[in-house]
DNA sequence: GTGTTCACG
DNA sequence: ACGTACGTGAACACC
C-alpha cells in the first residue's frame, strides 16, 4: 500500500468554492447545478492529474461541533449555506457514489477534523496524502508525508503546499500556524485571537518564542502594549488556538482499504451527467473511453458509440463499383426511410454521401479514384434525392439542398429534419449541430475527420428520427412541425437561392460618399479634441470626453466609461464635439456594416445577395438572417434608410411588393387576453395607440394629443416586453413616478391584460415552460432562480414569448401557404425576404394584381383570431421606394 | 474570445 | 433590496 497516494477532499469547501466560481447554471427543467458542475470538473481534473490509489471526500455533519461546547459564538458570523447551494448536496453525494468514492461524515465534526484524522492515520501507515480544499486552516496538517492542494482563483487553479512552501509563505512551520491563529484570530470563524495583534506582530512573536504557550509563559519578557495585551487576553488566545486546532484523534479510518479507488461506474456516471445535462463532460468521458479501439477487417468498423455499459459498433458498405451500387440500389429502393448525410460545401461540390436504412449503411464516395465514376454515383444520388416518393431523413435539409444544388440536384422527398425537430423540442439550447443532438438524444459521440464519420452521421440521423418524432408527438407539436416548420424549410431554401438583386453601382457611390463624410467628421473631431485618436475605440473616446474635456460621466460600463448614444445625446449640449461623434458613429455603422459589408457577399456573376435564414436559432420561434443579415436594414433614420435603394427587383420591370402585419403582437395580446377594450378597439379598426391614450389619460379620443399618443405607444410596447416603470421612464423621458402612474392606469383599464399576464406567469411557473398558439414551447428555467434579477427576466420572457412566438407561427404559416399557391398557380413571383412581421416579394408586373390579392388574403387569414389580422401593402421600384397601395 | 455599440422587428 | 423592456447579427477594439 505505501507508494499509493491518498487524496482527501474537503467536500464542503470545494462545493462552496464551485458554487461561487460557476455562474448560475441550471438544467432545462430548472434544477440548479452550478456547484455540482464545478465540483465535478474540479474532481475529474485532480483525479486525472494525481491518479490517487485511495480517495475520500469529507463533509461537515451536524450544526453543533465540539467547538461550540467551548465557545458558543464559534462561527456565529458565518452566513448559512445559500439557498441555491443546499439542494445540490444530495446531487454531489450521488455523484460521489457513481464515482465510487468513499464519503466520510461524522456527527459533531467538521470536514477539517475528519481530514486531519485521515491524514494522520495515513501517516502511521507511511502513506502520502494530498488534501484538496479551499480552507487555509488545512495547512497546519502539512508534513513530510502530507501536502495540501489549495484552490486559488476560480476552480481550476490550485496551489500545492509542502513544508517548504509553508515556510516560504509564512516564515513558520505548519504546526505553528495554529499558534499564529491563536494570536491573530479569524473573523470568518469568529475566533477572537488577541485584539491589537495583527499578522506582522504575531508572525514575529511566534518566530521568536516558538509557540503560544511559550510566549505566554515568558510574557514578562515582553514590553509595552503587547505585554499588556498578552496578560489580559492570554486565556482568549489559548481558547483561540484550541478552536483553530484540527482534531486528529477521531476514531475513524483504521482500515485504509475502504478508501481504495477503483474508478467510476461509467454507465451510472453517464446517466447522471445526462440527467444533469453536463454535455461537455459526457463527451470528454466518452472520448476517453473510446480511445484505442480499432476496426476489423472486411466491413469497415467504427466505434462511434460508447453508450452506458458497452461499446457499440456499426459497419457500413462502401459503394465503389457497379455491382455494389446495384445491390445498394435494390435495398434502398425498398427502404421505408432513408437517412442522408452529405459531405462538401456549397461552393466546391459534394465529396461524399452516406445513406442509412434499417439494417444497412452505405458510403458513396464522390471523389473518384475507385471503380465507380463520379457521374454514375451522382446519377444514382439524383434518383434518390430527386424523387419525392422516397422518405428522406436529414439534419439541416436546407444546407443539404444547397450542397446538392452545386451538383444540379434538387432535394425533393424531405420527410424529417432532425435539426428542426431538436429545435422545437428545446429552442433554447445553444447548438443544433448533429454532434450535439446525437449526444443529447442518443448518448453517442460522433467521430470526426475520418472516413467513417459520414456513415456514422447518417445512422445517427436515422436513429434520431425515431427519438425526435416521438418527442414531437408527445409534446403536441406535430402540427407545428409537419405543417409549418418542415414545409418552411423548402420555402426558405427557395428564398435564399433566389437571392436579392443589388445595385452595385449605387453601393459603390454610397461607399465613397460615406468615406468622405467620415473623413471630414474625423478631422473636425480630432481638431476639437486637440489630438488624433481612434474615434471607434470607446476606450480612447472615453479618455477624450471624460478626462481631457472633463465632460460629466453619465454612465459606466463594467470596463470603463459608457459612450453609447443615450449618453452622447445627454452630453450633446455640453460640447460641440459630441454631436460630431454621434454622426461619425452613424456613418461608420452604415459604411462598415451595410455598404461595405455587402460587397464581398454579392455573387459577382449575378449581382445577387443570398442571405441565410436560420430556422433553429431564436428562443421564440422567429427566424434570423445572417451573412448578410437582411432583417436589420436601416429604416428609422433617413441617412440609413437610403441603403434600401440598393435592393432591386431581379428583373427590369419587376416590382418590389412588401406586405407587413399591422400591430400583430398587440392583436395577439388582445386575442390571448380576451380583454374587452383591446378586442373592441381592434374589431372597430381604431387607432390603437390613440385609444390606449384615451383610456390611460381618461380623455375622449378626439382630445388625445400627439404627445399622449406617443406615450401610450411606448406603454403598449412595454406591455408586450414585460413593462417596468424604470424602462418606460427611460424610453419616454418622464420621471419614474409618472411612468408608474401610466402603467397603473393601463392595467386599471385593461384588466384582461393584467389577468392574462398574471395567469401566463403562474402557468409558466407550474409547468416550467410557455407555449404559443401553435403549441411551440420554450422552457424557462430562469423562473426558478433565487436571483431576483434573473427571475424577473424569466417572468418577462414568460409573457413576451407566447406573443412574439405566436406572431412567428402566423407569418410562417402564411409563408408556407403563399409559396404553395405561387407554385400551384405557376407564377414567376419570388418571395425574397421575411423581416419578422413583413414579407417581401419580387413580382413581375403582369402578376402584380394577382399577388397583391393573394398575399394579403393569405397573410390575413393565416390563423383565425378573435380580432382581425390586418396587412398593409406597399410597392415600389426598389425597397426604399415602396409606398402604401390600396 | 469578450465587451460595447447599434441596426432591425 | 434588486436592476431594469422582448428577440436578433455584425463590426470593431482590445485582451
Amino acid at each position: 500500500m505505501p507508494g499509493d497516494l491518498f487524496m482527501v477532499i474537503d467536500g464542503n469547501s470545494l462545493a462552496h468554492r464551485a458554487f461561487h466560481a460557476i455562474p448560475a447554471l441550471s438544467t432545462s427543467k430548472g434544477v440548479q447545478t452550478n456547484a455540482v458542475y464545478g465540483f465535478t470538473t474540479m474532481l475529474l481534473k485532480i483525479l486525472d492529474e494525481k491518479k490517487p490509489g485511495l480517495v475520500a471526500v469529507c463533509f461537515d455533519k451536524g450544526k453543533i461541533t465540539f467547538r461550540h461546547d467551548h465557545y458558543s459564538d464559534y462561527k456565529a458570523h458565518r452566513k448559512g449555506t445559500p439557498d441555491d447551494l443546499r439542494p445540490q448536496f444530495p446531487l454531489l453525494k450521488k455523484l460521489l457514489e457513481t464515482m465510487r468514492i468513499t464519503i466520510l461524515e461524522e456527527d459533531g465534526y467538521e470536514a477539517d477534523d475528519l481530514i486531519g484524522a485521515l491524514t494522520t492515520a495515513a501517516e502511521k501507515h507511511n502513506i502520502s496524502s494530498v488534501i484538496v480544499t479551499g480552507d487555509r486552516d488545512a495547512l497546519q496538517l502539512v508534513s513530510p508525508l502530507t501536502r495540501v492542494l489549495l484552490t486559488k482563483k476560480g476552480i481550476t487553479e490550485l496551489d500545492e503546499y509542502d513544508e517548504g512552501k509553508v515556510w516560504e509563505k509564512y516564515g513558520i512551520s505548519p504546526e505553528q500556524l495554529i499558534d499564529f491563529k491563536g494570536l491573530v484570530g479569524d473573523a470568518s470563524d469568529n475566533i477572537p485571537g488577541v485584539p491589537g495583534i495583527g499578522e506582522k506582530t504575531a508572525s514575529k512573536l511566534i518566530k521568536e518564542y516558538g509557540s503560544l504557550e511559550e510566549l505566554i509563559e515568558k510574557r514578562n519578557d515582553l514590553t509595552g502594549k503587547i505585554r499588556a495585551k498578552m496578560e489580559e487576553f492570554r486565556e482568549q488566545a489559548l481558547l483561540s488556538k484550541k478552536l483553530a486546532t484540527i482534531i486528529r484523534e477521531i476514531p475513524v479510518a483504521q482500515d485504509m482499504d475502504r478508501f481504495r479507488w477503483q474508478g467510476p461506474d461509467y454507465a451510472e456516471l453517464l446517466a447522471l451527467f445526462s440527467e444533469l445535462e453536463f454535455k461537455t463532460l459526457i463527451r470528454s468521458i466518452l472520448n476517453r473511453q473510446g480511445e484505442g479501439k480499432k476496426g476489423k477487417k472486411g466491413v469497415a468498423k467504427n466505434d462511434f458509440e460508447v453508450a452506458g455499459a458497452g461499446a457499440y459498433t456499426v459497419g457500413y458498405i462502401t459503394i465503389d463499383d457497379e455491382s455494389s451500387l446495384k445491390s445498394a440500389a435494390a435495398k434502398i429502393k425498398d427502404a421505408a426511410k432513408i437517412a442522408l448525410a452529405l459531405e462538401g460545401d456549397r461552393k466546391s461540390g459534394l465529396k461524399a454521401a452516406a445513406l442509412s436504412i434499417a439494417g444497412n449503411i452505405f458510403l458513396l464516395p464522390l471523389e473518384g479514384g475507385r471503380g465507380l465514376s463520379r457521374a454514375a454515383a451522382l446519377a444514382w444520388l439524383k434518383e434518390i434525392c430527386g424523387d419525392p416518393d422516397f422518405r428522406l431523413l436529414c439534419h439541416n435539409a436546407k444546407e443539404d439542398m444547397w450542397r446538392l444544388k452545386a451538383e444540379g440536384i434538387k432535394l425533393e422527398g424531405i420527410f424529417f429534419d432532425t435539426m428542426i425537430a431538436a429545435y422545437l423540442l428545446n429552442p433554447a439550447t445553444s447548438s443544433r449541430e448533429l454532434t450535439e443532438v446525437a449526444l443529447e438524444y442518443l448518448k453517442i459521440v460522433l467521430p470526426s475527420g475520418i472516413e467513417a464519420a459520414l456513415p456514422a452521421r447518417a445512422e445517427a440521423v436515422r436513429r434520431l428520427h425515431g427519438e425526435l418524432s416521438h418527442g414531437i408527438e408527445e409534446t403536441g407539436m406535430d402540427r407545428l412541425y409537419y405543417e409549418v416548420e418542415l414545409p418552411l424549410v423548402t420555402v426558405l431554401a427557395e428564398m435564399e437561392m433566389t437571392g436579392v438583386k443589388v445595385d452595385r453601382d449605387r453601393l459603390n457611390e454610397m461607399s465613397l460618399e460615406l468615406g468622405e463624410k467620415i473623413q471630414s467628421l474625423s478631422a473636425a473631431i480630432h481638431s476639437m479634441a486637440g489630438e488624433e485618436f481612434n474615434i471607434n475605440s470607446t476606450k480612447q473616446l472615453g479618455y477624450i470626453l471624460f478626462e481631457r474635456l472633463q465632460l460629466p460621466v453619465i454612465k459606466r460600463t463594467k470596463t470603463g466609461y459608457s459612450t453609447d448614444a443615450a449618453v452622447l445625446e445627454e452630453l450633446a449640449g455640453s460640447h460641440e464635439i459630441v454631436a460630431q461623434v454621434l454622426e461619425h458613429r452613424q456613418m461608420v455603422k452604415l459604411k462598415s456594416t451595410y455598404v461595405d459589408g455587402f460587397s464581398p457577399l454579392i455573387d459577382p456573376e449575378t449581382g445577387l445577395l443570398h442571405t441565410t435564414f436560420h430556422q433553429d436559432v431564436t428562443a421564440t420561434g422567429r427566424l434570423s438572417s445572417a451573412e448578410p443579415n437582411l432583417q436589420n436594414i436601416p429604416i428609422k433614420m433617413e441617412e440609413g434608410r437610403k441603403i434600401r435603394k440598393v435592393f432591386l427587383p431581379r428583373r427590369e420591370g419587376n416590382i418590389i411588393l412588401s406586405a407587413d402585419y399591422s400591430q400583430i403582437e398587440l392583436r395577439i395580446l388582445a386575442h390571448m387576453s380576451a380583454d374587452p377594450l383591446l378586442v373592441e378597439a381592434f374589431r372597430k379598426g381604431e387607432d390603437i395607440h390613440a385609444r390606449t391614450a384615451s383610456e390611460v389619460f381618461g380623455v375622449r379620443m378626439e382630445q388625445v394629443t400627439r404627445e399622449m399618443r406617443g406615450r401610450a405607444k411606448a406603454v403598449n410596447f412595454g406591455i408586450i416586453y414585460g413593462i417596468s416603470d424604470f424602462g418606460l421612464s427611460r424610453d419616454i423621458k418622464v420621471p419614474r413616478r409618472e411612468a408608474k402612474l401610466y402603467i397603473e392606469g393601463y392595467f386599471n383599464r385593461y384588466r384582461g391584460v393584467k389577468n392574462y399576464i398574471d395567469r401566463i406567469v403562474a402557468e409558466a411557473r407550474e409547468k416550467g415552460y410557455v407555449t404559443t398558439l401553435l403549441n411551440r414551447r420554450r422552457y424557462l428555467p430562469d423562473l426558478f432562480s433565487s436571483n431576483h434579477t434573473v427571475r424577473s427576466f424569466g417572468e418577462r420572457t414568460a409573457m413576451n414569448t407566447p406573443i412574439q412566438g405566436t406572431a412567428a407561427d402566423i407569418i410562417k404559416m402564411a409563408m408556407v401557404r403563399i409559396q404553395r399557391e405561387i407554385v400551384e398557380r405557376g407564377l414567376a413571383t419570388k418571395m425574397i425576404l421575411q423581416v419578422h412581421d413583413e414579407l417581401i416579394f419580387d413580382v413581375p408586373l403582369e402578376e402584380f394584381e394577382e399577388m397583391k390579392e393573394l398575399v394579403k388574403t393569405r397573410m390575413e387569414n393565416a390563423l383565425a383570431l378573435d380580432v382581425p389580422l390586418v396587412v398593409d401593402m406597399k410597392a415600389g421600384q426598389n425597397w426604399y421606394e415602396v409606398k402604401v397601395i390600396k
